[in-house]
DNA sequence: GCAAATCTTTGATACATATCAAAGGTGAGT
DNA sequence: ACTCACCTTTGATATGTATCAAAGATTTGC
């Protein structure tokens, strides 16, 4: 049991949210904490449930998507390890509005609402946590907002290439990996996976990169910044 | 001085964000906070200039928008007497994305980001009204993107009535008055002003509304809700 | 209350992107 | 290694929405 708690200790210590916070403050996180394994392919919550509380990742990549009833999706964000999500939800006592499904098999910790909100109610080092991770949230929505709304979709493909470049200093300059399957990224770009296929091969053909599978390799970065100003 | 001092005070307990806390804490934020007038069409901050702090409309009506350096700009939203606005910029610490322009004369109180954030050091009342601030936001900006998204015009126009008649509760039972100019209305529906116009027209052709300068009534509601499905 | 500026509507046309269909790849499980 | 399922690419066509242009309708300022 309490090898139990100290796991889950462990894993909340290792999210954005909840790193660096006193251990005795994990500790009572940790008692309302549960951990949960999801296939792939399995819906974590729905759009329109109920929030329970919030997760975070330990294990595994979901996506968190819109959907209409006729089936229709776009992907919102792809979270993975230390990222946690459904804090809007939570937070503001409202349904759902994405759903969250696993693209591979996840280990998630689901924190109560209960739990989280009592901690809430005077423990102000986690308030102030909270705050930052929403208005990063809410920075890095903006931000999508801009891309979809302002660009057309060469000029969106470009500039996700370029934050793509931006976020993975650490791999071999000028190349990326793509983070998820080229339709999920379409999605989140708002084109279809056919647009975005096109629109990958329109700019190799005029140079801007090159892409082998998942990987791409910047060929003219300014020429790219061109595009997606 | 001390009226001056009284009358921020008083602008800030009537902002959603501020309302209702402790007037000790109001006191501390009013020693930061300065007033300004702004004129129709003038630029409160601009995309990519620094955050100095928050700000609280007092009187007015103003446009929050994303703009490309084209001239392109697209509506995120319209803020007037109680709401505040530029917080995500400040409490990330990072540069505006979205410009700020009035849309009316405006009155504005400006909390300097330093007071705000010596405030919110041990100022746990606060710290959880701003929780509560960004969630909402976060969430409502979701909604936005979901609208946006996930339908096409016709869709984006219905749902939008919609959520108007929910807000306007106040007003005749099926009519709402559409709170800004067309255009601007568009733009926050991503669509252009010809197209929202004639997207208004082909609804009332079908008979759900129908359009009276900036009136609109609602004639089959239950109508509207299919098209907005 | 009138003129000027600004907003809105309408029409004709062009373009970006979606959709449908089918072939080519790639990877997982046996 | 082989098959099956799934992902990606390519092609042809359809559609939604933007753009350009100009006429009406409001609102603003003097």
């Amino acid at each position: 049991m309490a090898s139990h708690l100290q796991l889950h200790v462990d894993t909340l210590a290792r999210s954005s949210v909840f790193s660096d916070l006193p251990i005795e403050t994990l500790g009572r996180l940790a008692i309302g904490t549960s951990e949960a394994a999801f296939a792939r392919g399995s819906v974590v919550f729905g759009r329109g449930s109920a929030s329970t509380g919030i997760h975070v990742v330990d294990a595994g990549q979901l996506k968190l998507t819109i959907e209409t009833i006729q089936g229709d999706e776009h992907v919102v964000e792809i979270v993975q390890d230390g990222d946690c999500f459904g804090e809007a939800a939570m937070l503001t006592n409202r349904l759902h509005l994405l759903s969250a499904v696993a693209l591979s098999d996840c280990k998630l910790l689901h924190v109560s609402r209960n739990t989280l909100i009592n901690e809430l109610e005077h423990n102000h080092a986690l308030a102030q946590r909270l705050i930052a991770n929403l208005s990063d949230r809410l920075y890095r929505r903006t931000s999508d907002m801009e891309n979809i709304l302002l660009r057309k979709a060469l000029g969106r493909v470009a500039r996700f290439i370029l934050d793509e470049l931006e976020r993975e200093s650490t791999s071999p300059s000028g190349q990326i990996q793509l983070p998820a399957r080229k339709g999920l990224i379409a999605s989140k770009l708002n084109m279809t996976q056919e647009h975005f296929s096109r629109t990958l091969r329109t700019l190799c053909a005029r140079g801007k990169i090159a892409v082998n599978g998942a990987t791409i390799d910047v060929v003219n970065e300014e020429g790219l910044r061109r595009i997606a100003a």
